[in-house]
Order: structure tokens, then C-alpha cells, then sequence
DNA sequence: GTATATTGGTGAGTATAACTCACTAAAAAT
DNA sequence: ATTTTTAGTGAGTTATACTCACCAATATAC
């Protein structure tokens, strides 16, 4: 009666079962990581057998791929929401920067799994995940595209590649924090991305048109007071 | 005699078998991956057993990371002479990048293993490969600080951010190329990177002191053409 | 030249975990 | 009340990393 693995049989309609499955599944993908996650065990947190998952998840990678198009959507939640508040493509830039390192802070075990077991592999070109992610970088893109029309950025700019620069740049410095090594500073960092990003690194010189207007003035105030003080009389 | 599996049993030297074995582990890894590879088809390639290999190797990890570390000794060939070569802080990140690039282009599988399989891994961290990793990264960061003496470039930018965008962007980018699909435009891709890292995407605006100085040059202005013209007087 | 020690190599075996399938029984439909 | 549908079972099968007791070829000692 008491005997340990003596239980009663519960059933579920599948979109509960499905629905418990995909909790259990997250939690022990976080907790042991993909490769070292058993089915068996997933199957032992919800008291059934390992064979009831497979009834609703053809493997064992499509229940991760899942597991993580759940999370997707909560993410998508308000971004609209928050870019509609905020004005100037920088800032809007930065936002966008600003949320991204938030989610990654504080999801860190599901960015893990996003990053080195889902983008990595050969079936995620095309799948349902690739396309959740490809619409929230997109929003990325689209606020770059703002920036060109409205002029604040350059024409000239490949899209792409700063997309990719600023999430790839992103990913390769929150590594350590994601494996669980060191802090993750949101706001230090948006900064100094929006910074590089929009600015860039060199240090700046005077746009060559304005420098020389500016010396054009300067050389007819000078004149000028020559003239008001009529002190002396310059030399040719 | 001639049946299939009938062999000579070959007695190689220790470093000729570890020469052997790694270069055909290599082989098999960047045809199949680390996980499709199988052990047992790196000694079949051979024409020894799996136990051979692990009188060798304690692990198929340990193998694959050995695999890289000796790609990595490679890569490093000439670093330093090609740097030696060329001036000037812009043109020298130029360099890197373009030379990082290059090696992905020239060998997206050996890269498809070492983002995938080796730099994602929790024993990553602290190993023999890492460590190469971030001799290799060093030249970049070494560039930008001397970019930051010399006064090419800010002295305010973080150096370890910088090279975490450069080098998750271009993998980022480049992850298309390394699964086969498409190509990898590596001087294009080269300017690019230096451009928007150097100058940034923000249209160039004048520096804070020059924008000062213009618009006191014209309050003097308007101070002199009031004096000269002593027409009318302004109301106080 | 024979005996001994060293070491390269073997192949049968173990362990683990993903995945399969024939079957059971509870619930729903008729 | 009977039939159909479906949630769930549990005993397999398979694949593969890894182990180990043993063999045999070569080098060394005498």
C-alpha cells in the first residue's frame, strides 16, 4: 500500500497532460541542461511512465523546441507596447538593447538552453523557434530602419550585421553570467552598446563642412573687431 | 582470407598513433558533428578498435578538444608578422577582423565544432583550448588599446564589450555560412565591421565644443553687425 | 640466443538512455 | 449496454560511450 512506486493511475485530457509536460520539461532542461536531462525523470516529476511523453512528443528535441516557443511568447508580451512610449531612435535603440539584457538576466537557464541547444543545431533553420526569433529581432531591425529614414542614422549601414553585432555581442558577454559566473550590469551595458554602436569608437573630429564654417566666422569676427576698434590697421 | 574483417594487426609508435587518431577524429567530427560522430567509426577509418582509441584518450570529449587545440596552434602561425606589418590603430582592427573572417571562411566546420561543441561546454572554462581562445582574442583587445594611447580611439570604451561584439557579430553573421547555406563575403564583411565600429551608425553631428564656439562666433556677430549698423537700439 | 618486461592492441562485455509497441482500462459515443 | 476512442503502461530494442582482462609484438636483461 505505502510500498514506494505503488500509485494510482491519474488521467488527464491531453491538453492538461501536454501543458504539465511542457512545466516539467523546463524545469529539468534548467536544471540539468538538455544533454544530461532524462525523459524518465520528466516522466517521474508528473508520476507517469516514460512512454506517456512520447504518446504527445514525437522526441525528446522536439519537446525542448517547444518548451522554448512557449517562452517566446511570453516574451513578446509587451514590446509594441514599450517602443510606443519611447521616441528618437537612439533611445528607442536603446530599449530594445535594454530589454534584451533584462530577459537574459532574468532568464538566464532558458537563454542557455535557447543559445547553445537550439540556435546551434542543424533543425533550427526552419522551425517555429527560428521564426519567434527571428520576429523579435526583427523588432531590432525595424527600429534601425526608423532611425535611417528619420536620418538620425546613416544610410549606408548593413542591418543585418549590426543585428547580428549587437545580439551575437550580447550572447558572447553574458556567456559567463549565463553559466552562472560573475554578474550581468543591464543598464551599464545598454549604455555602453548604444554608446559604440551609435558613436563608434574613434574619437571625434569636426565634420570637415562645419570646422571650415566655423573658421570662416572666426576669421570675420576678427576682422570685424580690427575694424570696430580701429586701433591699428592690418597689414595686407 | 579475403572475407571482410580479415586483417594485419599494425603496431604503430605512441605519437604516430595520437597523430593518427586526431587527425582522423577530425575528420569525423566536422563530417558528422561531435554527436552523429561515432568512436567507433574513428577506429574503423583506422582499421583498429574503440578500445585502441581509449588507451589514448580518456574521452570522445577529450578528444575533441584536443582536435582543437591543434587547430588552434595553426591558426596562430602568423599573427604577429602579419600585425607587424601594418600601421595605425583603424587599419590594424581591419586586419584582425578580416583575419578572423578569413578563417571561418576557410574552415566553417572546425568553427561549426569549436561554437558549438567546445565554447558552449561547461568544461570549457579553464581548459587548454579556452585558454588558446583568449590568446587569440588578446590581439584584438591589444590593438584597441593601443588605438586608445595613440589617441585614435576613445579612451572610455570597454575593451572586453568591443571584443565580444566583434567576435559574437561575426558568428553570429557567419552561422548561415557554417551550416552550408550561403556564402561568406569576407572583405566586405570586413569593412563593414571596422566602419561601424570605428565611426557608428549615428550621423556625424559636431563635436559639443565646436557646436559652443559656432554659436558664440554668432551672438559676437550679431553684437557687431548691431554696433556697425547703429540703426536702431534694442529694447532692453 | 633465451627469458623477462613493457606496451600496443584486442574484443567481449557493461551501462545508460532514447525510443517502440502491443496491450490495458477508463471515458466517451452510440 | 455495447462499441469506439484514447490516456496510459511497462517490458522491450537499439545504439553507443566506456571498461577490462587478456594477448602478442617488441625491446631489454642476462
Amino acid at each position: 500500500m505505502s510500498r514506494a512506486g505503488a500509485r494510482k493511475i491519474v488521467r488527464l485530457g491531453r491538453e492538461q497532460r501536454v501543458a504539465d509536460i511542457l512545466q516539467a520539461a523546463r524545469d529539468v532542461f534548467c536544471e540539468k541542461g538538455y544533454e544530461a536531462a532524462a525523459v524518465s525523470e520528466i516522466a517521474a516529476r508528473l508520476d507517469i511512465v516514460e512512454g506517456t511523453i512520447y504518446k504527445y512528443f514525437e522526441s525528446k528535441r522536439e519537446l525542448l523546441l517547444k518548451v522554448l516557443e512557449h517562452w517566446y511568447e511570453e516574451l513578446f508580451g509587451d514590446y509594441e507596447r514599450d517602443l510606443a512610449g519611447v521616441a528618437g531612435a537612439r533611445q528607442r535603440l536603446h530599449l530594445l538593447v535594454w530589454r534584451h539584457l533584462r530577459s537574459v538576466h532574468d532568464y538566464p537557464l532558458l537563454c542557455r538552453l535557447m543559445f547553445r541547444e537550439v540556435r546551434a543545431e542543424q533543425d533550427y533553420h526552419g522551425s517555429t523557434v527560428y521564426a519567434k526569433n527571428r520576429r523579435y529581432t526583427q523588432f531590432l531591425v525595424d527600429v534601425l530602419k526608423e532611425g535611417v529614414e528619420t536620418g538620425e542614422f546613416r544610410a549606408d549601414i548593413p542591418l543585418a550585421l549590426l543585428r547580428d553585432m549587437i545580439y551575437g555581442g550580447i550572447e558572447h558577454h553574458a556567456w559567463n553570467f549565463i553559466c552562472g559566473r560573475g554578474e550581468l550590469d543591464v543598464d551599464g551595458l545598454a549604455e555602453q552598446i548604444t554608446l559604440i554602436v551609435c558613436n563608434g569608437i574613434a574619437v571625434q573630429r569636426p565634420a570637415t563642412d562645419l570646422g571650415r564654417e566655423t573658421q570662416r566666422l572666426s576669421q570675420i569676427v576678427d576682422r570685424m573687431e580690427r575694424k570696430l576698434s580701429a586701433r591699428s590697421k592690418s597689414t595686407k
